[in-house]
Formats: C-alpha cells, structure tokens, sequence
DNA sequence: CTGTTAGCGCATTCAA
DNA sequence: TTGAATGCGCTAACAG
C-alpha cells in the first residue's frame, strides 16, 4: 500500500543508496535531489521507520510509566516531556501503572517488547526491583519525581524536603506558632515534605499538637475533610500547610464553604499549584515545582544516555558514566493567603 | 545485545520456523516446547516487535492525538483508552496538539511516520482535511469526543444537545424561570451543549435575557468570572446552567467565595465532573459523560477496522463497512444542587 | 510436527 | 557522488 525507496527509485532510476542517502541527509547533486523530492511528493512517500528502526537498532521510541494519568501533576508533566521528546524526534508511548507496583512491572515488559530506546518512569513502587529488566537489557531509565536510591539510574526530582521546610519557615517568620499540617504519608515525595516540616519545627523549636497533624494520601477527600476537622477544632490553627495540590482543593473548598476566610482567620501554604492559587482570592502562597525543568532535564538525561549506548556499540569498552540525581529546588511564590500574626493569637495584616 | 531466535536455535538446535511458531501459539512437541522456553529463560529472550512488525506490517501500535493533554477530561479519557489499546497488546503513541490545528496536523504525521495501525483523535480542527493523510493511506481513524461530520471516519462522541436540554429542563421543572447560562461557543462540544440549551427554552417558552448569558471559552477563568459578574446582577438568576468542567470549577469557587449558598440561593446544573461533584456540599447536579463506555467503543471500533484491514489484505475487493458515528447517551446524576421554585421568586425547598 | 527459503523496508559497507 | 550487495530479526509459505 505505502510506497517504499523501491518505487522512487522505479520512478527516478536512482539507486536504492542514493535515496537513503538523501533521506539521511548526505550529499547528492540538485539534480537527483529534485527528482526524489518529486518522486516523494507524488507517491506521498513516508519514511517506514519500523524498517529503520530495525537496521539502526534505534525505535525512536520511549516509554513513559506514569503511577496514575489522571492525576493532574502528572499530566502536565506529561504534556512537557511530550514536547521535548518530540523535538527531537521520539515518541512518548505512555502506560500508566493505576498506582499498582503489579501493573507498573508489567508496563515495564511490555514497552521493552516495542523495543524502546529508554524509559521515563514516575514510579509507585517503592523500591527498585522492577528496573532489573532494562538494566540488563542495557536501557537507560530516567526516575522522575520520586527517587528510588538505586545508583544505577539517573533520577530528576524536587528537593521536596527543604522546600517543605521553606514554606513552614514563611509561616514562622509571619508570626504563626499554631500551625496544622495536611499531608500524606503513603508517598516518597510525601513523606520528605513531612520530613522537612518537621525538620524546620524543631528547629524552631516548635511542636505540632496531635490534633494539627493530619496524615493521610494525595487526595483531595483527605484534604476535604481534614481542613473540616481542623476548622471544627475547638482552638482551631491559624496557619495550615497543604501538602500537595489534590489536598490544597479541597483543603480549599472546605475553606470557602466555611465562616472562616483566609487569611484574616486562616493562613494558608500549599505545596503544588496547578489550577486553584490563580482564582482563589486572595490568591495563595505557594511552593511551585519547576515542572518544566524537571521535564527537561529528563528529557536530556534520558537522550544523552541514549547517545551514549549508540556510540559505545562501535567503541566496546566505553567509561559508561556515572549516574546521577538531580535534585531540583523549587521556588516559593507568595501570594496574599499567609496574615501577619501578632503574639499566638488573631492575624492583624492581612498583607 | 539482545537476544535473537537465531541464539535460541544455538541454543536449542531447532530451527526458526518452529520457535516463530512457539511464539505465535503454534503446536509442536512439549519436549521442544520446554527447550525453547527454558532458552528464553537464559537469555531473557524479548520477541523484537520491530522485527516481527517490518514483516506482519502490523506495529501493534496506536496513535492517540488529543487536543489537550493536561485537561482533566482529556486525561480522563486517556486512562480508559489506554487500558483498553494495552488489553489488546496495542502501545498508545499519544500527542498533544496544544489546541493549535497546525500541530495537530503534523501530529498525523508524525504518528504516521511511526507506522501507527490506527488512529485515535480527539479534534482541535473545525473541519477534517487534515485527516486526508491517514484515510489516503488506509490508516483507519475514529474520532473522539468532537464529530467532524466526516463520512470516511468513525466518530464516538455524547449527545451534547439532547443531554445540555434534560439539563435545562430539570431547572425548569424544579420551577425556574431565571436561568442563567455559562458556556462556550468556541468549541462544537459547547456549542452543541448551547444549541441544546436554546432548543428546550424555546420549546418552554422562555428566553435567556443577554445579561444571563455568559459565552466565552471552556476555562475555569470564564466560569469564574461570568458567575461573579451574575451574582453582582442586581436581579441575580435563580440557577445556573454550567457548560464543562472547567467553568464548573471556576464557578462554584465563586459561588463559595460569595455570600450565595446553593441551592438556597442558587441553583446549579453542570455538564461534565470530574472532580468536584463529590466534595461539594451539596453534590452538584450533573450531566455526566459515560466516559469509559466512549473510551471502550472508541477502542472497539478502532480495532475492528485494523482487523477489518488485516483481512481485506488478501481480499482485495472486499467490501467496506460503512462508517458510523456513535452518539452516546450522558446520564443526569442528581445532588441536592437545585432548590424547588414557587411563583418566580424566592428558593422553597432544598430538596 | 519440523526445517528450508525468501523477503518485509531500510542503512551501510565497499567498489566504481 | 553513486550503485550493487548484504543483513537487521522475524514470519510465512512450502516441502519434508
């Protein structure tokens, strides 16, 4: 059906080298040149990369292994990685693991069986057993979001930990010492924020009451009704931090739906914002991951080791290099949802 | 590197065309079976499908281009296909067009380059030319979400209209006269949702006057916006029709933000949700998609024109299924978001 | 049930 | 610069 090198060069007598040769770019004279570019044209010839792909050993193909799609983080950063593998002529073939360790394995087998040059994975499982297979099979894998400490990859992440601290800080420095936590427990990146916070408390000197500690999973039910429970407390905080962006909406909408308003009686500091901080009023105080640069460093990572594969197949003993974990910082954008906090009791600037 | 049937048959002393037929389910002597399997074993031999693809031109392997990767219903959707593509053993190569029809376009290309089976493709494009490529080169497509009114594709979409006009007929019966309307009219979806919307109003008798009618495109800042600027009316509506998800979210955080409660005050009646729904208090009266049956039927019919195709190869002149589009049914689920209206005033009942 | 052979569409030697 | 020949890893006849 599809038209193939052979009938170009049916139709301008050319050999088949010298078609693949302007096909990769090599030097031909106008003349020749011409008559394929019109050749191509007329039978709305195509490369067959299938074809390529098998000479070259190379699929022009990654495979990205997301824990869950529907998720709003990971889908905006799935739109980055997107663009920047396609720029440089990759498609992204996407599986998405429905934050099942099971089903992130086997989405591991089954893109090496469509022979994909590399691998992003935002994992779910918690350690690194179900890399084994591309490892041996010499296929470079990129971690993105959440580490595994396994030195046999390279990994992109947010230094989840400090920038937590950061934010708790803010909180501090504001005059807060009645201060909640909404958070998850269940995930890596979870967990280092937690670490972080409480880190910067004890730093400070500062506890968290057992009753300002809600611990739970990303979702947005948990911070639904853990923000309730908090507002209903009988000497409520003055200041909470959401832990990620599922938690911040419905932290939030809990929030407008009750007496209080934020932040003359509620501060808030979220971590992530994807949709609400630029409509919620006032807008929030957020730590933004730098999710474009996290895609991009992937993107380049996973490229340059994929670079390195292809020409270390002509010089056998080559120094692989070591890998790394890039560790990136995100940044702190403050909006108007934290007040001024005279002594330990009512805010009295709304900023 | 890796390991080819030529290395099992080093290995096992049988010949190519028996292990190809072990892999393909073929019959042979459980004494050999076990040799081959115990080869595989050693060698972690993985079928290279490039290979068997160049040969079967099959590349079990499907092209999704989505109009925009980070919406939440795009997302959505694209989990429910990709389970159902992976069941069948097919790879999704998923695009993003960004909203922008010239990247759409390439985007065809470029999955055609990778040899894709088939094509799924929810439509920026207003009209269809840019699908010529693939139906030229017998690459069957099947439309999502967006018809495009093409012939030579199949097409799942919801009944937008019927469904946008039950919508508008629970307010009236619920006894609202004021309605008020937040759409699009940027997109065929919203304009369906509309058309649907001004059809039952007609056939009531009622008319929306200019102020109540809030057309812009489907994001959460128009649904803001607008649903401020009716609550500042002088003589607000009594409820609310809301044309996707994102003016829903943007909406209902208004609604919070204000001095309105739903449904006392107002009522509401969205079309699509995702998230919202579940958390607001009260649930929000909605039209919901059958988003999984779109997906499965989009799949389904995709894949039975590969088939289709696969067959016909030795058939030349076989007869081509007609093309159809598919217009599901939404379903009306009811929360408590619309209040009981006597005469044309005041809210009565909560329900 | 098993083996032999040919070829899918292309890139890549090596000669010319 | 161009052309002829070879093989990437696999499937699909066909013959045994």
């Amino acid at each position: 059906m599809a038209a193939t090198i052979r009938d170009i060069k049916k139709v301008t007598g050319l050999s088949l080298a010298t078609i693949s040769k302007y096909l990769n770019g090599g030097n031909l004279l106008p003349e020749n040149r011409e008559k394929i570019e019109r050749a191509i044209e007329e039978l709305h010839y195509e490369v067959n990369e299938m074809a390529r792909g098998l000479v070259t050993s190379q699929s022009k193909t990654v495979g990205v292994v997301v824990f869950d799609i529907a998720n709003v983080f990971v889908c905006t950063v799935l739109q980055y990685l997107g663009d920047g593998l396609r720029a440089a002529g990759y498609a992204a073939m996407i599986c998405d693991s429905h934050n099942d360790p099971l089903q992130e394995a086997d989405n591991i087998r089954f893109l090496m069986g469509k022979q994909v040059d590399g691998l992003i994975v935002l994992p779910v499982a918690q350690t690194s057993d179900f890399l084994n297979p591309p490892i041996r099979a010499g296929i470079p894998v990129v971690l993105l979001d959440r580490s595994l400490g396994d030195s046999r990859v390279d990994c992109v992440k947010v230094d989840n930990q400090t920038a937590a601290a950061e934010a708790l800080r803010l909180l501090v420095e504001y005059g807060h010492r009645r201060i909640a936590i909404i958070g998850s427990d269940t995930v890596i990146t979870g967990k280092e924020r937690l670490e972080g916070c409480f880190q910067l408390l004890k730093e400070m000197n500062l506890a968290v009451p057992p009753e300002y500690l809600k611990l739970g999973n990303h979702s947005i039910e948990h911070g639904y009704q853990s923000m309730w429970e908090l507002l209903r407390l009988r000497k409520p905080p003055t200041a909470v931090f959401l832990g990620n962006f599922e938690i911040i909406l419905g932290a939030v909408m809990a929030v407008n739906e009750s007496e209080f308003r934020c932040p003359a009686d509620l501060s808030i500091v979220g971590f992530d914002d994807l949709i609400v901080s630029n409509l919620s009023n006032p807008r929030l105080s957020v730590v933004v991951q730098p999710l474009r640069s996290m895609a991009d460093e992937t993107v380049r990572l996973l490229l340059r080791r994929i670079e390195d594969i292809r020409n270390a197949g002509s010089n056998p003993d080559a120094e692989q290099e070591p890998h790394m974990e890039l560790s990136l910082r995100a940044q702190i954008v403050e909006g108007g949802s934290i007040a001024h906090i005279k002594c330990s009791g009512r805010a009295v600037n709304s900023n």
